[in-house]
DNA sequence: TCAATATGTGAACACTTGCTCACTTATTAA
DNA sequence: TTAATAAGTGAGCAAGTGTTCACATATTGA
């Protein structure tokens, strides 16, 4: 009997990881993530201070995290307080970092 | 007492957590991956029908895969059989999937 | 109302990326 | 040795991406 091929994930499933992995992969992205699982929440100076961007690119960077719903926020006064979405995500990024160290 | 912010993780592991995600952040790659992890070991015609990208394109791709020591081969006389170098990659795919089905 | 502070937006541009095309290398069978 | 099969390489190019610059919006305090 022939060995039968397998693709078990759809089409579209293995496209959505791709386009959440992709938004991952990016130095500026991971640091604004990293920092907010480190700091639960930060206001948008907080974040340029922390990764050393520029104020603009960090705004257009949260706005690609916003719109792929791995952070929110919440808005006090003229601040915003950004904060990671779901858990998930810094389980994922933490099991990279473990990963990566073994190599 | 003011608030210290935390930045633990050094800019050049977040680096590398992001040129990881990178690389699994495309397309064809975690196609390539998922397809590996499904099925075990894959020779790259496999691949190409199971992929359905070119074979020249899936051959750049490997490369990639392979410099990144995602994969890694065994030579059997004129073919390459692929697998996952890592089991790592599998468990951080499979959760990031549970991550996204919760959207 | 006016100025200051906090943040966001859109266009422009250099840089990167993934594909295709033409060609090459390696192995096996005739 | 020749032809066929399996796989890889490098150049070229269209499409995508991240940053900067100039400008816009929103909120607060004087």
């Amino acid at each position: 009997m022939d060995k039968v091929l397998k693709n078990d994930h759809s089409e579209e499933t293995l496209f959505e990881v791709a386009e959440f992995f992709k938004v991952l992969g990016d130095p500026t992205r991971i640091k604004i993530v990293s920092a907010l699982f480190e700091n639960g929440e930060l206001c948008v100076n907080d974040i340029v201070n922390l990764v050393d961007v520029s104020r603009t690119a960090v705004s257009h960077q949260l706005r690609i995290l916003k719109d792929k719903r791995i952070i929110s926020y919440r808005k006090d006064g003229q601040m915003k307080f950004y904060h990671l979405d779901d858990a998930h995500v810094e389980v994922i990024v933490l099991l990279t970092i473990t990963h990566l160290s073994h190599h």
